[in-house]
DNA sequence: TCCTATACGTTATGATATAACATACTGGCG
DNA sequence: CGCCAGTATGTTATATCATAACGTATAGGA
């Protein structure tokens, strides 16, 4: 079962895929609707929820927006580095610094489940524009 | 100048700390309702900005709601766990991880200027409370 | 007192997200 | 092969979050 709904999937990754920088569901929404397909926003949003759960696409919870995982493996928590000029993601992984977070928070008890982490600034080119200017 | 603006600030910050969970910028502006005053989505949300940015509000990103920040000095990052059973935010500074994290992203010539650090989970009373049921 | 800054109220709208329900597809089973 | 059950989808409607734009009011300085 979930055969089209892999489909649906597909295309909302390879959409994801085409673009370094961060897309809201509805600016996907709006480019497979440049192809033939009529669609809405809940099946966005489901494609959306069920790659996300696969690791293969995170939420930038700042911005309301998402990006493919750049990683070969997912299922990961990481540190997503947001440009603020160009709106470009990097994502970095560290599981010491997700173990050190842990600790911190379980210090009074509190268990965690999930790791929401971004950095915003400037990436490394756009630094470099401005600092030419 | 800004007096008047001090004055909303005032309110809604009052508002904010009657309540150790995050409230969305809607509930806060019906609490404000329950009074005499008639205000409007613009006035709670420009509040809501000035106090952020003096740093006595944060903002969490992944729930789109405010709390009252809980720590004697503002203008700090600050690494909160969000229970997502009862909505409570526990508050907590690590500038040493913060650091860390500064330089993970640095590595790659990325420059940041703002964290956004959230966890979610189960505080203490409610993992007890479950491991009780 | 007048002028200017700024904040405010108001209206309208934009952007993000989901509930609810009927329909259509897929695969298994008789 | 035809039916059934389960799931994804399309559709409609609406909830929720946030801001643009503009005119008014207020406070403080000249």
């Amino acid at each position: 079962m979930g055969k089209r709904g892999e489909k649906m999937q597909a295309e909302v990754l390879a959409v994801l895929r085409r673009d370094r920088a961060a897309m809201s569901a509805y600016e996907v929404l709006g480019q497979l609707r440049l192809g033939e397909l009529r669609l809405a926003p809940p099946t966005i949003y489901r494609a959306l929820a069920a790659l996300t759960e696969r690791g293969e696409v995170h939420r930038l919870e700042s911005l309301n927006a998402f990006i493919a995982c750049q990683c070969d493996k997912h299922r990961h928590a990481s540190i997503l580095a947001i440009c603020d000029d160009c709106g470009s993601v990097e994502e970095n992984l560290s599981p010491d610094l997700l173990d050190e977070l842990s600790g911190i928070a379980g210090k009074s008890g509190f268990a965690p489940t999930r790791h929401v982490i971004e950095i915003h600034g400037q990436c490394a080119d756009c630094g470099a524009a401005r600092a030419c200017a």
